[in-house]
DNA sequence: TTTAAATCTAAGCGTTTGCTTAGTTATCTT
DNA sequence: AAGATAACTAAGCAAACGCTTAGATTTAAA
């Protein structure tokens, strides 16, 4: 056998995907990757095949954050996720310490074409999917709400949170708490 | 004196914001910019000094546009302009024929960093602010909203437009036209 | 008709991009 | 200890970027 890798990938991709999420996708240049990931090009190419790669493990790694969150918010209410304190840590969550970021997804939803990125549009759109079945899911609690109505609050809790990811990185944290209570006094 | 130039500068500033539109700032390189707007580099940059300035120009161009839509609906109700026309007028021009394009201010906020080119930043947000202070000012009509709601609820309706931009790219129009409807519900 | 000035074309400048490759260093197996 | 193999360093590749420059062409005033 041979030399042992000198890093471990998913503390890598951690610190890349801080960096593409302050920054953009194509904004980050493989330069900037070698430093805040620390290691040198050969690696990072070695590791994830190109710049897509880096990016697509940190979509996952992004994935699994917001994932985590929406467990410990399931497990403390019964095995249903609370929508309103879902947005309240999304933008908790968006804004990480540092503000004016948004999210990671929405950020790379509005700049990548998918033309010239079609995997990436790929895992973005399964993203934006799983977070609306979410909703749907929730809504349908409420044995009232018709299919075509808990449909129809879906699409408007996407808008929201899609308006809150752009919103978030202008607004105070208030403003974003009153946004957010003005949004659920509709449902 | 000399030679007269051989094209409008108007008429090609639309075709360059048409391509910043569907392209975003970055993305849009000075060679595309050439093809689109039928003039090459050397006029490009004696017209408008460098790409940001076509870009500024372009911003000029589209807030220009949104303005003549703000003013037919303020002549055709009596001085005031009714906000959720004006958010069916928005999605319907920022779609304008071609899908999937959003808002061009708010995908370049999404987009440009504040660091790197701060003209263009200071431009975004007097037109954001702008379309903020038309919600106030429409809001403020109903004398028994107190002066915070109608803050809070210029901030609900921001948020809710910059959910728009990015939803128009996924969503249908009938889904859009559901959001607008769930969203004024409120008021 | 001459002349001066502005507009045009087209080539090319230096820099940065994503990615590769040649050559060295470290580590595991034998 | 020796050899094989993978991980490292660092230099460099072609292509694309924003922008400039040299020289030809057009136009309007003198």
């Amino acid at each position: 056998m041979a030399r042992k890798k000198q890093y471990n990938e998913e503390e890598v991709i951690k610190k890349a995907m801080s960096l593409f999420w302050r920054n953009g996708y194509e904004a980050t240049t493989v330069r900037m990757l070698e430093k805040e990931m620390g290691i040198n090009q050969f690696s990072i190419y070695a590791s994830f095949k190109n710049k897509q790669g880096v990016f697509l493990e940190s979509v996952k790694y992004y994935k699994k954050q917001l994932n985590s969150i929406k467990d410990k918010l399931k497990n403390s209410n019964n095995g249903v996720v609370g929508i309103k304190e879902y947005f309240y840590n999304f933008i908790t969550f968006s804004t990480e310490g540092q503000i004016r970021k948004g999210c990671l997804v929405t950020n790379t939803v509005n700049e990548v074409k998918e033309e010239e990125e079609p995997e990436v549009m790929v895992e973005l759109k399964k993203f934006a999917n799983e977070i609306r079945d979410l909703f749907v899911s929730n809504l349908k609690q409420d044995d009232k709400k018709s299919n075509s109505l808990v449909q129809q609050q879906a699409d408007y809790l996407m808008n929201a949170i899609l308006g809150l990811s752009i919103a978030s990185k202008m607004f105070t944290k208030e403003q974003l708490d009153n946004i957010i209570e003005v949004t659920f006094t509709n449902l």
